[in-house]
DNA sequence: TCCATATTTCTAGTATATTCGAAATATATA
DNA sequence: TATATATTTCGAATATACTAGAAATATGGA
């Protein structure tokens, strides 16, 4: 991943209403929500939830695909995996370190404290 | 982690600037670096550098100990972790789903496909 | 074709973020 | 105290993002 794309997946997540879109899709998974699914959980008028769902496609983390009248958008998990390897990339000079390197492991952590915090 | 929270860290990192020096401070770990060291990296006016890395810390992505007259930054890879969990809580309903849930290891993904896309 | 539903684009008013030189502050050492 | 180094704060110019009503577009069905 590149610098600007990353860039531009964390800008459109760091937004409250966003950020909420996203995380309802990520829930929702490969089955997605429409446009006025989203709209009614989140009580968010049509043509602001139209721009930041166009913000979230634009940095490529939601996808849509039309199901008749409806738009079915769905989270791009690639997108949030290369993010996420991108901002840890070569943690701590590549040494093991703790689980910001390996998050679904308890195992190569440093010290076995309570929580986890080093890097 | 809380909507308000995350929504400070994803900002703080939505800047092509801050992401560097972000990005900087995860491959130095623990150790860390000093302002200097980062702006000399980064070849950043220390004004920029200073305002850039009050929203890291503010964020509490980044923290500062004192060694003499300079200031040694470090990440804080507790607040990562947490950001990372927060915006894939509950991927897919809660099913096994695809590594965006466990992204350390090579089990339980759905299709046994080259690249990893699926939630 | 005509109408209803679903969603996007247009528009403009409002708010917030970025940049960096200069000045101020903090610490160390003589 | 005087001086040098390290870093932050101030200030003002500049740029970008957010909101949502109204109008436009897309699709399905009678």
């Amino acid at each position: 991943m590149e610098s600007n794309l990353a860039v531009s997946a964390l800008a459109a997540l760091a937004h409250e209403g966003r950020l909420a879109i996203y995380r309802l899709l990520v829930v929702a998974g490969p089955d997605g929500l429409t446009v006025g699914d989203i709209g009614d959980k989140l009580k968010m008028p049509g043509a602001t939830l139209s721009f930041h769902l166009s913000q979230l496609k634009h940095a490529g983390l939601v996808a849509a695909r039309r199901d008749g009248r409806r738009l079915i958008q769905t989270a791009d998990f690639a997108r949030i995996n290369g993010l996420v390897a991108y901002l840890t990339e070569n943690c701590c000079g590549g040494q093991a370190c703790a689980p910001v390197c390996k998050p679904a492991t308890n195992k190569n952590r440093r010290a076995p404290k309570a929580k986890a915090s080093n890097g």
